[in-house]
DNA sequence: GTCTATAAACTGATAGAC
DNA sequence: GTCTATCAGTTTATAGAC
């Protein structure tokens, strides 16, 4: 992008309709000319203001990541001052979790979209995508799952590694599809269910998963 | 498909062709072009033989999904036979994972490659597919999931539902991505794990995420 | 059934006027 | 920075010879 820290009102609504489309229809799917059409904005200023349009996709990423990954690394930050800083499992999950709803707030966009982006991200041909993501967020990320792994306990490295990809794929998988998993709950049981909700149960789920037997 | 119980041996080839490079690079980025030169056949033979490209991703499907499906009935029927039928939560996923890997052996296909395919149906825009494995697999589906609700225990319908996506979700993208998922593990560890191992860790893993809270 | 040739419709990207 | 027009390359699908 030109100019990253003062995007234009054309980068930005090109960002939002990329968002959308990208989400519910995949990036390959989805043509330069569909999202300027939805954009309102002309064709060509794509490949002005991003270059190309797998650039495009990744700066879509980096509007997310950016004040996600600074979100968990500020909370973490605060834990590690204070003396008596708490890490168990569950308390990481919540850092992750609330920096994602605070991430997706602020940004005025829906967390199902940004996790959807995610899950695409790793079963799409997107080898570009995963290593910009990598390059730039994978100091957090590395962070993050060291003490993640210290605060499950014992049991070998390889079974607390396939565990934490368990609870990972119970997160992304559940949290990308979650309003086509919602219309069955209500098509089925007549029940609904907020996303808050969901949350609260998939963290003790996940703490299951991660923790060593008991 | 002309002929669907006797396949020709173009049909095959295209068929193993299409399960390798859809797999790799999902549906819309992989050519009709591609798929008949791996398969070494004629590019008009896809259309000739199944119609067109929707028609080819359903054939694929249907070569995993009826075999599959089949022998997750098989298995039920069986315990449903014996008085002592025993339907705990654990035997319920042994017989899912035992039918995976019997059909994808009797295919001499990878089974990472079945599940990424099933990764990619719900994470792109492949609507017709997903209207087709419901339409076609959806009684057994229906069937186990009812045993599998009754094997979890007391807990609302609510709760009990969301940890069943919880649990497919643990399970889906696990497996989907279990090689690139492997390579992390080596490098970072120096460890292996084979599918079968993964597999045991999963199973104890998902009754933990399903079953109601002791 | 298999092949060639081609239709018809897209795609991402860019040159150049304003 | 925005626009039109267009290029060059791709795609799926099909008509018609063999």
């Amino acid at each position: 992008m030109k100019n990253p820290d003062n995007p234009s009102e054309t980068v930005e609504k090109i960002l939002h309709a990329a968002t959308v489309l990208f989400s519910e229809r995949g990036f390959p799917e989805t043509s330069l000319r569909t999202i300027t059409g939805l954009a309102d904005v002309n064709l060509a200023s794509v490949n002005y203001h991003f270059g190309s349009k797998k650039e495009l996709i990744q700066a879509v990423f980096a509007r997310f990541m950016n004040p996600f990954s600074q979100g968990i690394d500020r909370r973490l930050d605060e834990i590690a001052e204070r003396e008596d800083g708490e890490l168990d499992t569950e308390a990481l999950l919540r850092i992750v979790f609330s920096s994602l709803l605070e991430m997706t707030d602020s940004l005025n966009e829906d967390p199902q979209r940004f996790m959807r982006l995610c899950a695409l991200a790793y079963s799409q041909a997107q080898e570009h995508l995963r290593h910009f993501i990598v390059a730039n967020y994978g100091e957090t990320y590395r962070r993050f799952i060291t003490l993640l792994r210290n605060s499950v306990g014992d049991g070998t490295d390889a079974e607390a590694f396939w565990r934490s990809y368990f609870s990972m794929g119970a997160a992304v998988f559940t949290l990308s599809a979650y309003e086509p998993i919602l219309s069955i709950l209500r098509a089925d049981f007549g029940q609904d269910s907020t996303m808050d909700e969901v949350i609260a149960l998939l963290i003790p789920a996940m703490v299951r998963i991660l923790k060593a037997k008991p």
